[in-house]
DNA sequence: GGCTTATGCGCAG
DNA sequence: TGCGCCTAAGCCA
């Protein structure tokens, strides 16, 4: 489930309720090796950037990545159930449990590692001290189409193609669009829309994006102006949405309303 | 119950 | 470009 808001949000859960507490992980699946590495330590920070989910151990950083199959599972519990299913790793702390399954990434980095990793990041619409300009900057010099380059967690992070399909439909532009034929405005829109929708969905757990539908009661049919709405008419000319493959991944837009 | 699909990404070639 | 990852929800029978 993860576009950036659902790991911030999950960053969130971890703050709340394992921070600064010592925290016993395990591996009941067995592949995450270094689980005892950091079992019985302190978690002393919690941090999303875009996608990924930085936990903050005393030894050493933990970073995870749900990729397409990877499932957060939260609970309290009276006593402890046993882990259904492969458990990547289990997080406990006083009766909060945290079962992870599937992840592309649970892996400790050390902190050089970790320095790598972030500084390929582009910048995240929900970090305030994100610096727009970078995006700005990589946008317009690239050739790319900017379907492609929103989907580039090194040009913007968080974005996935739910966001990316109705950011282009909000904003009318073509994804196909190169990054160095949109004029600055037309960047900098994308960004601050995306900086304005991003933290609604962090609150409800929802990716809120239709204009006057930007509430969590909004049924989950009339949510999206594009994704997933392949065939049928479009919500603001009735012209019927586009579907088509970007790089493997499917791609929505309105063919009038994105020239 | 089975089959399809998915909000992602790294890697081989 | 195509595969591998290998979970779970949605849909159909």
């Amino acid at each position: 489930m993860p576009e950036g808001h659902t790991v911030h949000r999950t960053a969130n859960h971890f703050r709340k309720t394992f921070a600064a507490q010592t925290v016993e992980v395990t591996s009941p699946q067995g592949r995450f090796t270094d689980a005892a590495v950091i079992s019985g330590t302190k978690l002393l920070k919690t941090r999303a950037i875009g996608k990924q989910l930085f936990l903050h151990f005393e030894p050493a950083v933990l970073r995870i990545h749900l990729g397409i199959y990877g499932k957060w599972q939260f609970s309290q519990f009276e006593e402890l159930p046993e882990p259904r299913g492969l458990v990547r790793a289990r997080f406990i702390a006083g009766n909060h449990l945290a079962d992870l399954r599937g992840p592309t990434a649970c892996e400790l980095l050390d902190s050089e590692q970790l320095k790598l990793i972030q500084a390929k990041l582009g910048p995240d619409p929900l970090d305030p001290m994100a610096d727009a300009e970078k995006f700005i900057a990589k946008v317009s010099r690239s050739r790319v189409t900017i379907g492609q380059l929103l989907m580039d967690q090194s040009v913007i992070s968080g974005i996935g193609n739910v966001y990316r399909a109705e950011l282009l439909f909000r904003a009318g532009i073509n994804p196909h669009t190169p990054g160095s034929s949109l004029t600055r405005e037309q960047v900098l829109g994308l960004w601050l829309d995306a900086v304005a929708l991003m933290p609604l969905g962090v609150k409800t757990g929802l990716m809120l994006t239709r204009e006057g539908h930007l509430k969590a009661k909004t049924k989950k049919a009339d949510r999206y102006y594009v994704y997933k709405r392949e065939g049928l008419p479009c919500r603001e000319c009735e012209v019927n949405i586009a579907i088509e493959l970007m790089a493997t991944r499917k791609l929505y837009h309105c063919p009038s309303c994105q020239k």
